[in-house]
DNA sequence: CATATCAATCGCAATATTACGATGGATAAA
DNA sequence: TTTATCCATCGTAATATTGCGATTGATATG
């Protein structure tokens, strides 16, 4: 075990459970965070603004450019980083969709 | 390792990603998604509805509650959980804050 | 009391995640 | 061309997560 058993949940499911968790690490809250603060881009930035190793920093970076939320351009020896808009958003919606779908219980069931 | 630095991160990242990862697992999507549905509570339904084992399902139920995103009670020889309107909304608003943080920009940078 | 039912917990196996040093490939600069 | 810089990737170690069978404790019911 250790393994998810997607096949018995709905997409829907899995594609929001797996957006919570490009987002569940600190490290790629902080470089989200730095990305949107910088809206121009940065990279090699990121390796001092927050105090990881160079692999680690890449790695996370891959993360959350494999989902689509953040994206990358070479620029001479260096890349640059910047938020993709659109993912960005469809997340907003996505989660904003999900919290809306509880309305308020009068009585105190549990 | 396998271990986060949390100590490089500031309480509120480390916050955010906390709540991020309590959802970040299909099951436990799905668990909240019933119990929002279901606006009384519940608890071994939630064994048949998803094809889960009880203790793996236990086990779910229990990280929701540790982060208060449910709250359970005793009804004689089962338990009966639901939503923690509090902390739900709480949330809703933490993660609303974090999207909303990222301004459409004008030009192209990556 | 004896028994049944429900759910929490323990213990284990399998897999995933986090972190980093080391390496390598690409580009810029000398 | 040589050298330096930047970053992706590989390999590895440590820890976390997922899932479940088995057990246990609590409460009902006979």
């Amino acid at each position: 075990m250790g393994l998810t058993k997607s096949e018995i949940f709905t997409d829907k499911q899995n594609r929001l459970a797996g957006m919570m968790k490009a987002l569940a690490h600190p490290a790629r809250i902080a470089i989200t965070q730095h990305l949107v603060k910088q809206q121009a881009c940065i990279c090699g930035d990121l390796v001092e603004e927050l105090g990881l190793a160079q692999a680690t920093i890449s790695q996370h970076l891959k993360e959350l450019k494999t989902v689509g939320l953040i994206q990358g351009n070479v620029e001479g020896t260096s890349v640059c980083y910047c938020i993709n808009e659109k993912t960005w958003e469809e997340y907003r919606k996505t989660f904003e969709a999900f919290f809306i779908t509880y309305q308020r219980v009068d009585k105190d069931c549990c």
